[in-house]
DNA sequence: TTATCGTCTGAGTATGTGCTCATATGTTAA
DNA sequence: TTAACATATGAGCACATACTCAGACGATAA
């Protein structure tokens, strides 16, 4: 059985540096609860798909809805959800809601995971 | 009710042309599910915690199970998540497979998440 | 005021998911 | 070979979640 690092403990193939090293890399609770919930909320095919539309050009729910395929209902429960994490705001011109991305990360996140997956 | 733009349809506030804008930033549906995927599976926060611990060093399942507080078994099955979409890759030594971030964008991807949450 | 339209929200439901437990696989040492 | 250990995997269950439907809310126009 090897134990070449010299840090591995003895009862089993535990390395209490390393797990010492890894806890420095902890994040605070709510941190990382927010951060997990950014991803999560991306993680969805059809936020996706709503983040994609509204990289270009800002639409209304009524748009998005016509776009997607599925009622307006859905789409405002998805569009709560990214509101409520800051991926995207609007801006009401008389009855209608116009949404867009709320900053630069977003399609940032989106590059760089598509980098990832055509590597 | 306002009719601003001229590609506003005229049943109701629908505009065509965003509509069609919107689809040029259609992926191809594999893409798109791949692209979701990475993100729901950065998205939990057992997982997330596991790519932070990796983000300096590798480790093995052990040592992310006694780490995280959950059996290895919990651990195995999200490794192979992330296995399964390249997050992760591992190393065996012995019968030790120790894991590490497969490649950069990782990183990158946590960076930027986390200048969005503290924005 | 009332009527209409765009959007939002709560309830209900079907599907997805993350864990535990038990077991299987694979490697090393005797 | 057998035994021990590290890890992987399948089944089952409790919980989360994304949709539809019905109705409420908010703004505009008559």
């Amino acid at each position: 059985m090897p134990k070449t690092n010299e840090d591995a403990c003895l009862c089993r193939v535990i390395h209490p540096k390393r797990i010492e090293k890894a806890s420095q890399t902890c994040l605070q609770p709510e941190e990382h609860e927010k951060l997990a919930n950014l991803f999560k909320a991306m993680g969805d095919t059809t936020r996706l798909k709503i983040l994609l539309a509204l990289s270009h050009e800002e639409m209304c729910v009524c748009d998005l809805a016509a776009f997607l395929g599925i009622t307006e209902s859905a789409v405002s429960h998805q569009l709560r959800i990214l509101r409520q994490l800051y991926l995207v705001a609007n801006r009401r011109e008389g009855p209608v809601l116009y949404y867009r991305l709320n900053d630069e990360h977003i399609s940032r996140l989106i590059d760089i995971g598509l980098e990832h997956i055509r590597e």
